[in-house]
DNA sequence: TACAAATGAACGAACGTTCGCTTGTAGCGC
DNA sequence: GCGCTACAAGCGAACGTTCGTTCATTTGTA
């Protein structure tokens, strides 16, 4: 047990795992710091040669996850970027269920954050999104609407919508522990979504 | 200090406005019986006179709030029970919002039963959603496709996507403390979503 | 007089953090 | 190649608080 960099990250690694499941499951101030030293088989002292406090211990679990959240290479941001027109709609409701099986501890996460801590990291989440989509999407969609390929409603404000009814509603299946909140398949869910943001619900 | 009735009311309804501000700011474990009990101006051993355990009272909370929340003079409930046509979107809008306000509390609750303890309350709430939506909206929405006021696509998730897209609008605002998602004022994201809903993001 | 409402001291357990100590290897002079 | 030193990594007892709950007691009407 020396200053052997792998060992060490080993060690570290472990101490994550634990308090993120534990954490994830019983919030923050339901979590002992004995509790997490024990699921990671670590002594009570170690834990705070890796970390401070308990709260900076949360924290860094906090931006791991953040970083991986917002890297360019996720499944939503691959989608949003490829996006060409509307039959990709259903394209972002895949990576929509797929960023919420994937990050489904670190939204967990934000819970905690949300009902125990401070709560900022929530709102910066959602703080610059209409930005975000403005720059990445606002010079496509208004190519796509002088061709005559979208109605008149705001398009960002239409993706944005989509996006989020698409995150929620897996959220609310994955972590929420709801079954089948529309009575279909998640397929059949993705699609019946996709047409209602192309077409609408008036007859045409 | 007697049986008198209304005083008894009196000193539970302190308590309970007490614990309800603690547990929403602090979470369930970051609060004391001891804050409670300040906040109530009421002895710590008082409390237990009115509820076994901190978690009994917890409860008792959430179950007070379900039952406002579930009533039928609701605004979002008396929304849906006077839907007619496609026109009455915005309506569910504002009464989404109004939901939101009224309710942000018991939201907050909820919140934390998902983080800190079982989480079943929101299972409860979203478990049933579909078939309350078919049976209550079902018959009115086929005679409203049967005289071709509606298209092609599935009315009811419609209905339950458009709403929770209004509901969570509002609580990402209310709850999370975002201000503005999509940079306009509410009634206009209220009216843009509605026109999403019913003309779609294909041109016409 | 009877009894629910109200009190605050007391209990044992668990909390986050600190601290003195041990362990074990990396880096160094030889 | 070999001991030696320095020091990060790891340990668990201990500290002072705070926790949820209990309980003997007082208060104040019905």
């Amino acid at each position: 047990m020396p200053p052997n960099p792998t060992a060490v990250a080993e060690t570290r690694s472990r101490i994550h795992a634990s308090a993120l499941e534990l954490f994830t499951k019983r919030g923050f101030h339901g979590t002992g710091m004995r509790q997490i030293a024990r699921g990671a088989e670590v002594s009570l002292g170690n834990l705070y040669n890796h970390h401070k406090t308990k709260k900076a211990l949360f924290a860094a679990l906090l931006e791991e996850y953040e970083a991986e959240y917002t890297a360019p290479d996720t499944p939503l941001a691959k989608a949003l970027a490829s996006f060409k027109d509307l039959s990709d709609l259903e394209r972002i409701g895949e990576a929509s269920r797929a960023m919420i099986r994937r990050f489904s501890p670190y939204i967990r996460l934000i819970y905690v954050d949300l009902v125990e801590l401070e709560g900022g990291h929530i709102r910066r989440l959602f703080g610059g999104m209409r930005q975000r989509y403005e720059e990445q999407l606002g010079e496509r969609l208004q190519k796509l609407r002088d061709e005559g390929l979208l109605g008149d409603v705001d398009p960002i404000t239409g993706l944005m919508t989509a996006t989020i009814s698409y995150f929620y509603l897996f959220n609310i299946q994955q972590i929420f522990g709801v079954t089948k909140l529309y009575g279909v398949s998640d397929k059949q869910a993705i699609h019946d979504i996709a047409e209602i943001f192309r077409w609408g619900l008036e007859p045409r």
